[in-house]
DNA sequence: CCCGAAAATTCTGCATTCAAAACCTTGCAT
DNA sequence: ATGCAAGGTTTTGAATGCAGAATTTTCGGG
């Protein structure tokens, strides 16, 4: 399944800006530079190989998604988020959950079904087993795959591109255990509701799964920032801006 | 009520990339260029009077944004839109007022609520007047306020955006007569349910208002189509891609 | 020694330039 | 006349150049 992409052939060798707009996304999001920082251009641009006209073109696009904030006469930087920009974000992608659950129940087909069976079964496992790199990955390929199979591309490219913002933060390895088990049953209304196709249903769950993941992210954030308020897990301002 | 901006303080002569993009997004949803049609890039320069660099880095975010269409080597174009395009925006629309619904309860001022109904009483008049014009202005406007209430500055940005390139369609003056009244209905529904200030109603009467508007935007655009099938009023690509 | 101002440097934003690709025209052969 | 190809023109995508703003460094006074 691809995702944001609008044509159907699209395999073009991808115009230089297209191929370092990806690559600086993935640079970020993967938490290269650290909250904050200032985007050093030139750098980057000896990094990528390229000059600075499709880097900063670049630049401007995810500055359009929200990962990066330009200032006027002083560069890009990457975007701070307080807890309110979080929860801001994670309103959002709980409305495009809620689309999403509905119209996948319409669109599915009985293989997809399956398939996402499969891996809440698998998620199922590494829960058991505790581990959570694999449990996470699992959690977000179930996630995308319900909004791919609204069979929406609007839907994937800007569930895709809300969700690079959230995965930045990495808070990934340190929920609370008391978390998992609610999101596991959570998640086990959503599979069966999604296995009868009933769609009203698991809008609803998807909105409100969300929302919980929101608090726990948040409280677990606010936590990391009391027990360390200098370290490097600063991606949350301490104050408003 | 300020739509789409982080930042608190952003009165600033904006770069002119940023006053560009501006421009050049409503220069496009107002019509002036026709869906499909190359983007002049040196003919724009000169209507903006700016060198190609910033009108390039606008689209390239309004690419990103949906309303232009980047062609490898072949430069941009006005976006076409089949239906189903169509409804997938529609689709996300209606997943974004869900969630508006939802929060503008809990986040609302009393005088909000007032001013929202004033609008709605303003929009009954234009109704019942005929005046299709001031009736969709209205509509528009009551839209805005309440993903404005929703006091999340994420959700109203991504609510402008994919409006933009809805509202390049032009529909507005032309629906059944018949929707109207319907249309008029839900609003009254959505007004009684912010009154009461009940979220989870609220947000599910915003979601099946938008689904039914969107039905009748694509009847309409439909009926365009078939009526004229070569006409200027050519939004919908024949085929599929 | 520290603070503040001024010069030097760096960086940003935009214009311009350049190579390559697409497109249009024209001329040629059938 | 029509189809095709070669040449020229326009347009695109990216690199480079340049003026102005911001930052850093240096230096003098307290």
């Amino acid at each position: 399944m691809r995702i944001g992409g609008y044509e159907p052939f699209e395999d073009q060798p991808a115009s230089l800006h297209d191929d370092i707009l990806g690559r600086l996304r993935d640079f970020i999001v993967e938490g290269h530079l650290p909250s904050g920082a200032r985007i050093p251009e030139r750098e980057l641009c000896a990094r990528f190989a390229v000059s600075r006209t499709p880097l900063r073109e670049a630049l401007k696009v995810l500055a359009a998604e929200g990962l990066v904030e330009l200032l006027p006469n002083r560069g890009a930087r990457v975007r701070e988020f307080t807890e309110a920009g979080i929860r801001h974000l994670f309103e959002v992608i709980a409305g495009l959950d809620f689309v999403a659950g509905r119209l996948a129940c319409t669109r599915i087909s009985d293989e997809d079904i399956a398939a996402i069976e499969r891996l809440h079964l698998d998620m199922y496992t590494s829960y058991l087993r505790r581990e959570l790199t694999e449990y996470f990955r699992l959690n977000q390929m179930i996630h995308q795959a319900i909004v791919d199979a609204a069979g929406n591309p609007v839907l994937s490219a800007n569930y895709a591109s809300a969700n690079a913002v959230i995965r930045r933060l990495r808070y990934s390895a340190n929920l609370k255990s008391e978390r998992l088990g609610d999101a596991m049953r959570e998640h086990e209304a959503i599979i069966d509701a999604l296995r009868r196709r009933a769609g009203e249903e698991l809008g609803l769950l998807m909105f409100e799964h969300m929302r919980k993941k929101c608090d726990a992210v948040c409280a677990y954030l606010r936590e990391q920032q009391t027990a360390a308020p200098s370290a490097d897990v600063a991606h949350l301002r301490s104050g408003e801006t």
